[in-house]
DNA sequence: ATAAGCATCACCGAAAACCGTTAGGCTAAA
DNA sequence: TTTAGCCTAACGGTTTTCGGTGATGCTTAT
């Protein structure tokens, strides 16, 4: 008698959700545990347990599939993960493999390739969908492939108080001079909080510094 | 008795396809007329029949859901639409409505509302899923709206699809010149599309882009 | 007391963003 | 046919951001 799979799915649309558990409710020897709506909410229910399978989309706001399999090297969270994802981009599943995923479907494949996928990977399997293996395999001819480099921390990087009130009001659509009035200080040491905030955060610009607000719930 | 409504489901993700059948396929009202994975596949299909219900999802490779309503325009056919999206943009959701759409649902919305849409437009109804219905209420508050006045004349430009791609590129930390790069027009072109973008969106500046594409799920 | 961390400020130059305005070509709608 | 919308592009000018480099106090922990 075989031990049932246990899945997790993580998707931003509750439709495909649904869908999903919906087909994979045929196979008997599958279980759906629970499901994300968010990256976030990944992150938060991975601390709390682990199940043979994480289903994740890659494609989520805010927090995206990236950010959620850096979570797991860096927390050294030993989660099988299949990846599910809209494009069949080839430099996006060596990103992804890299990270430690297990699994890659893509959208366009049938129903049934996700209990496919499921049991392989269960089982200690990689898995790719047809149309990403022939992309793989087109890519792949001939060539080595490159270790990539190991992904840095992107999480918490204990920003002191006065930056994070910069970047509060950066995220706010705040113009240097403008904060400069605010905070009652002058214009080059609000630059000096920028420069160190980009430095800081590893971002190119304010929007790159806005986004990290917000994933990081700074807003 | 009731007689059954006949559906048809429009999706480049056969996954989503499956699952939107799998949820459909619990009413005992509705049946599944078929489906199509491209909107040539759609426009092919609706020359030879209609159904009480299409299904559509906006993006499509080649021809997206848009351009399948404007063939059911131009060729006078009859059918009414259900628009399936990713994004709950409310620019979107007015050009849709212009171009004859019945109902709107958000791929954020639970299965159990496809349900729901279905038999409400089936009827002759309207149907928005309920984050759309509130972003459109965002839009309004603060604002008369005269009774019988037309909704075009109050809500916001909408964004057109290449001022969508410049945003999701500058939200993604993308200088101008990195833009032009990546769609291959010239730097001016994409300062005319940020111009517009920041007009549009009444925003100050590029975080403020960023934040509205965010807010709007346009990521 | 010494080093480390923080908040503050300055100057420079290059790059990018923002502002206003104009305009051609193309397509679709009235 | 005229109008309208979209994509494309340009130009000149102002403001803001970004990168580098350096410096002064003030507090806290070693």
């Amino acid at each position: 008698m075989k031990e049932k799979i246990y899945v997790h799915v993580a998707d931003d649309h509750k439709i495909l959700i649904e869908g999903i558990i919906a087909v994979i409710n045929t196979d008997k020897d599958i279980e759906i545990e629970g499901y994300s709506l968010t990256g976030k909410e990944v992150i938060d229910w991975s601390k709390e347990k682990t199940v043979d399978i994480l289903i994740l989309d890659i494609n989520m706001p805010v927090f995206d599939g990236i950010d959620v399999l850096k979570f797991f090297q860096l927390n050294k969270i030993d989660q099988k993960v299949i990846i599910l994802s809209s494009y069949d981009d080839v430099n996006l599943v060596k990103q992804m493999l890299n990270l430690g995923a297990k699994g890659f479907l893509s959208k366009n494949s049938a129903g049934e390739h996700i209990v496919k996928a499921i049991k392989a990977v269960a089982s200690g399997e990689q898995y790719f969908s047809d149309d990403i293996q022939s992309n793989l395999f087109k890519l792949y001819t001939g060539q080595k492939v490159a270790e990539g480099e190991r992904p840095e921390s992107t999480i918490a990087h204990s920003l002191t108080e006065r930056e994070l009130e910069v970047l509060r009001l950066i995220a706010k659509e705040n113009s240097t001079s403008e904060i400069s009035g605010i905070l009652n200080i002058s214009t080059n040491t609000v630059e000096t909080y920028r420069k160190s905030l980009l430095k800081k955060t590893k971002v190119k610009n304010a929007v790159g510094l806005a986004m990290y607000a917000v994933k990081n719930n700074i807003i």
